[in-house]
DNA sequence: ACCTGAACACCGTTCAAGT
DNA sequence: ACCTGAACACCGTTCAAGT
């Protein structure tokens, strides 16, 4: 989204933050959380390991520029109703982890810094535009936060773990990868867990983005019951 | 809580999985996740490095071993109505986290495991007992369960700072550590974040559990708007 | 069957030395 | 001011060798 001059200027442009940012979320993306090290990052841009520490401090705040420069054009939202901007947010996050599954990893500890905070206060906005009282401001748009975040990330993992059997077994059919799957659940004794076993047969045919869709319209119930009239 | 025998029988008995797996946690607890490494852990127990292996295949299953032996005496609950229940099995979480702030991490990536899987079955069964119709059970489980392993998680990664804070200025009171929190919020542009300006009040006198049962009766507030009559 | 501990293939981070 | 790359202090994991 936000690269401009991917390929373009290949030779020797100068090593600028901007540029170790970049190429450090392609690793991310690339390889996962374990694919960013100093020393892949290093021979990908042609340069020494400890030059990147004269741009960044640790691997920490990459970590944190990355997810930044990642969520900075995930979110663009201009809607009708507070709800639907709410859903087009959560869209917006859903979709950015979706295609960039190490930024769970990242906002699940500590969503409340920069561009992370940007969306807390977006969703604060819809929450004090659905006119709910002062006091109950906060753990509204905190219960939003978390379960878009929360529900986005285990998405991702899903997504993983359906890839990673993908390369498995990789002549299977898509039905046959998605029995695999709640073969987990099924294997379950029904004695043990009823509600597990009950809703084994919806799992099977769930579409996750509609799942996710419904859990946000769930919290969004639970705000309006919040306003001061029905 | 699960841990019998403490510290009586210290010298020379077998080294079993379920010794390995204690003494993780200890470690774990004292150190956080990164205080947990197979050299530390093989001279806590006074052995070899590779011995461990011959019982735990890697520090992968370890640590799951390890959030298991936690969570297993952390939610037993016979309440008087379903609502009451789900609020009970959320505190045993939220205090379990608070305890052992490295289960954050662990719950984070696939609570679909063992212990895990059984609070979320608790749950579900608490779910249904309130009378959700069959296709939104799953969602209403859901939210619940991400709610609260990310409200808890938040809560201990702001105790974890704190703990912080209050190692770097041992002198300051609560108060003024209180006040320190909050200038991460104060500080920011009133004209950038007008929601978060207008919540900083708040957030200075809050209570961390009180907004989390608030957070859990917001979901549950959602919940009882699904069932086919008011 | 179970344990030992050296060895392997990695990490993040630092720092003298270069330009 | 910015870069180099060897060196330091670690990791998880393996595996021949022991008992």
């Amino acid at each position: 989204m936000a690269s401009k001059a991917r390929h373009t200027d290949r030779r020797t442009d100068a090593l600028s933050r901007e540029r170790i940012v970049a190429t450090a979320v392609e690793l991310l993306d690339a390889a996962g959380a374990d694919g960013l090290t100093f020393r892949a990052l290093s021979a990908e841009l042609r340069t020494g390991a400890g030059a990147i520490y004269w741009h960044v401090a640790n691997k920490s705040e990459l970590l944190g520029a990355a997810t930044d420069a990642v969520l900075a054009g995930a979110t663009t939202v201009a809607e009708a109703t507070p709800e639907a901007e709410v859903r087009a947010l959560a869209l917006g996050l859903f979709d950015a982890i979706d295609e960039h599954p190490w930024l769970a990893g990242q906002l699940a500890q500590g969503p409340w810094k920069s561009e992370a905070l940007r969306i807390f206060e977006r969703l604060g906005q819809r929450v004090q535009a659905l006119g709910v009282p002062g006091p109950a401001q906060f753990t509204s748009a905190t219960a939003l936060m978390l379960f878009i975040v929360g529900a986005a990330s285990q998405n991702a993992a899903n997504a993983a773990n359906a890839a990673e059997l993908r390369r498995a077994q990789p002549d299977a059919s898509r039905t046959a990868l998605l029995a695999g799957e709640s073969t987990m659940w099924e294997g379950l004794d029904p004695g043990d867990y009823p509600f597990l076993h009950d809703i084994a047969g919806q799992l099977r045919e769930h579409d996750d983005r509609e799942q996710f869709l419904a859990g946000v319209d769930l919290i969004l119930a639970g705000i309006a019951a919040l306003r001061p009239q029905a």
